[in-house]
DNA sequence: AACAACGGTCAAGTTGCTTGACCGGCGCTG
DNA sequence: CAGCGCCGGTCAAGCAACTTGACCGTTGTT
């Protein structure tokens, strides 16, 4: 593929962020995070909870896929899996303490190392950072659909 | 892990970038490039030809992955293995004639992407994308070793 | 001459998904 | 209200893109 010196450094870029952010979430005592738990967390509703089909689609992946990473989530306390009342077939994945816990941990670091960017780039180059970036994800391929 | 906005957009940015590189290389009539491929293509020595493990090396992977990387590519005609008439252990990965147009096609779609960008987003916006996506590599994890 | 180090290869295991097949509850339709 | 197609969840197998482990022959160092 030869890698657009401009693609390399974006993901570079993303690499650079998402080890610090798995790096600060073990030292704060989640070192199993794992980047595709992500899926999960930031699709299932906080306090209601989500189906798993629903959680693949909104994951852009296969229930299958997302069935392995829920298994595991469980297996670690992270959430568990209860019957839906209003729906005999369905199960919802719920977030549990821990799991809540870890999701409020997480946003918070991610808040930090944001400001951090913010802080080492300076106002004005962070803002035409992140516009640029829009800028060059709308761009490209739209494929929405459905 | 969930990801930091900004880590989102960096690998979107990055995923947009790669696409628009794949399409416009399968529409000039190079289908099969795999984003793996690269890892050979960066790395070799273009007219010399490089050995097996010096290619894993540069490429931080190993030399039994870099070997299906490159198995594939002779497969497909961009590469082929030649004894090294110097060291008897030692084989030497060559571009064969389409593997240096491949690369040359390459080459020009991603200055054509690049070029693209930068006038989409303006020259100022494009060099402060530049250097601020530095700023945030530059800032995080120094792993380089050996 | 001996031998550790190196280049390349074969084999098997791992990770993180995918496609395929199925089962049982759901709800519309006739 | 019986039948039937659909949908949620799960088991099984396959696949991509690697990895670790083991090995062989060549090398060049002592």
């Amino acid at each position: 593929m030869t890698e657009t010196d401009l693609g390399r450094l974006l993901l570079e870029g993303h690499r650079a962020l998402a080890n610090e952010l798995s790096d600060a979430l073990e030292e704060r005592g989640y070192p199993d995070a794992r980047p595709g738990h992500a899926a999960v967390f930031m699709n299932i509703d906080r306090r209601s909870g989500t189906g798993l089909t629903e959680l693949a689609r909104r994951a852009r992946m296969t229930k299958q896929g997302m069935m392995l990473i829920v298994d595991e989530l469980e297996n670690r306390g992270y959430v568990r899996r209860v019957p839906d009342p209003e729906d005999g077939r369905a199960k919802i994945v719920r977030l549990t303490a821990r799991g809540r816990r870890y999701v409020a941990e997480a946003r918070r670091v991610v808040a930090a190392i944001e400001l951090r960017a913010r802080r080492e780039l300076g106002e004005r180059r962070y803002e035409v950072l992140r516009s640029a970036l829009d800028g060059l994800i709308g761009a490209g391929g739209e494929v929405v659909e459905e």
